[in-house]
DNA sequence: AACATGACATAAG
DNA sequence: CCTTATGCCATGT
């Protein structure tokens, strides 16, 4: 069963374009409640539809959660689907450059409000 | 209802 | 940079 709050945190997650990252906390903002960060992640980890490899994303249930990241940028080391290493090439194929298991914020952070 | 756990955030050492 | 400690919320036992 999906809560509203996961529907709430999918729906915002589902929003993040390829190439840009998003922080657990903003998720939760964009949310509605700055914090859910905490539950984010746990939303995510039992996430039905972590991404889709090759796919078109023909899906509306398709959840990029690989650019969803920390605060600091760090990746999620206990990622569902293939760990930290999946979380990377994932990312690595939108562009975004994963360095010592971090992204620079200051050039892949999504800002909501440009888009 | 109580307690433990987690893909977090922030502050402090 | 790392580790602790504290606070949050949602889940699972």
């Amino acid at each position: 069963m999906i809560s509203e709050t996961d529907m709430k945190i999918y729906d915002i997650v589902r929003q993040i374009p390829a190439g840009k990252v998003a922080a657990y906390g903003t998720v939760a903002e964009l949310a509605g409640n700055r914090r859910w960060a905490q539950a984010v992640g746990n939303a995510l980890h039992r996430n039905p539809l972590p991404f889709s490899l090759e796919n078109d994303n023909s899906s509306d249930m398709l959840i990029p959660c690989h650019r969803v990241v920390n605060a600091k940028g760090r990746l999620a080391v206990n990622f569902a689907a293939g760990g930290i290493q999946a979380q990377t090439v994932l990312l690595e194929r939108e562009n975004v450059h994963v360095v010592q298991n971090s992204v620079d914020l200051e050039l892949y952070a999504w800002h909501p409000a440009e888009e």
